[in-house]
DNA sequence: ACCTGAACACCGTTCAAGT
DNA sequence: ACCTGAACACCGTTCAAGT
């Protein structure tokens, strides 16, 4: 989109055209494949033109994973509206097939590179993205204690990392939807 | 080690003090951190010299991963020949326990960049690690069912994960392993 | 057989300079 | 205020050439 070839850019919201290209490539390249000059090369501009918008390239990872948990919280928000029998397993298969749909997007949320740079913005995200589930689980999760809510998000969250690494085999014909629901089942 | 200042390599076991410093790099500076470059620097050998003994960066990471599901592979057949009273909750502390002891490795394990490189050795590695896991497990997983053993991995290395990632918060004056032990307990 | 030196095509980042 | 051009110090990788 916005292959203006007029004259190059020169203003426009570079920061927003930026984070918008480079979720599209993380999602094609992964993490390691996103590079700060293919990315303001792939948006019309200098190498050096990102510099203007954001501290450096963990600067712009960590704003794409900030956004990452705010879709994330709108899911489980979402899910909550609803209203289904079983919330647990409901937000359970959510936060999964999240996972699995935003592949890596949510490894860059939750990679460690960017907490250990030290800018509180991502250590923020995380913890609203995570008050808010357990806003949404509620009474039961308070009521189960918390070694049991822990016990329920390794589960959820061991599942998800799991399945995007490729390391449970799924049986001929077996749906992936399907054995989640299983796994999550009973929480 | 090996600081020798006589002449500088020529010969020796190159390959094998690759990998002795790759560990130790990738321990203190993550897989990121590890440039191939500072890896020869490290050793004595030039940038090129690696190649000799390894077809690229992916390659040596792989070799160090394969080692890694050896070595947790070998800290779970001591857990079993231990007999403990609950050999599931010894084997899934001793699991988050690898991980955590060895944060860089066990992340470059799973890592899902190195199973798309199609070499299938560490995909070797990986399922002899997890069919020694099924054994040793035996028959109360047999007798639980797939779904359970799933669930009970998933739950095993998602308390792994989030912990390396440091998601979970440690109540003061918590202690680490206790905390393993009680999310880990009765599986 | 194993390693070096130099080169190639890339990076992230900085900084003067342009508009 | 925002962007460019050129530079710096790095990468991974290749390849002729050395021993």
């Amino acid at each position: 989109m916005s292959t203006s070839r007029n004259h190059p850019y020169h203003h426009g919201n570079l920061r927003q055209a930026l984070l918008e290209a480079a979720l599209v490539i993380l999602e094609r390249e992964g993490e390691a494949g996103l590079a700060l000059r293919d990315l303001a090369r792939a948006v019309g501009v200098s190498p050096a033109a990102p510099y203007r918008h954001f501290d450096g390239k963990a600067a712009l990872l960590e704003a794409l994973a900030v956004t990452g948990f705010q879709r994330f919280t709108a899911r489980m928000e979402d899910v909550a509206k609803a209203g289904f029998d079983d919330p647990m397993a409901a937000m359970g298969k959510t936060y999964v097939l999240f996972a699995l749909e935003n592949a890596n997007l949510f490894r860059l949320m939750f990679s460690p590179r960017l907490r250990k740079n030290g800018r509180p913005g991502l250590r923020m995200a995380a913890d609203a993205a995570f008050d808010t589930l357990r806003h949404i689980a509620g009474a039961d999760v308070r009521a189960a204690g918390r070694i049991k809510a822990l016990a329920a998000w390794a589960r959820v969250h061991g599942l998800a990392v799991l399945l995007l690494d490729g390391q449970i085999a799924l049986r001929a014909g077996e749906d992936t939807e399907a054995l989640i629901a299983e796994i999550v089942g009973g929480l």
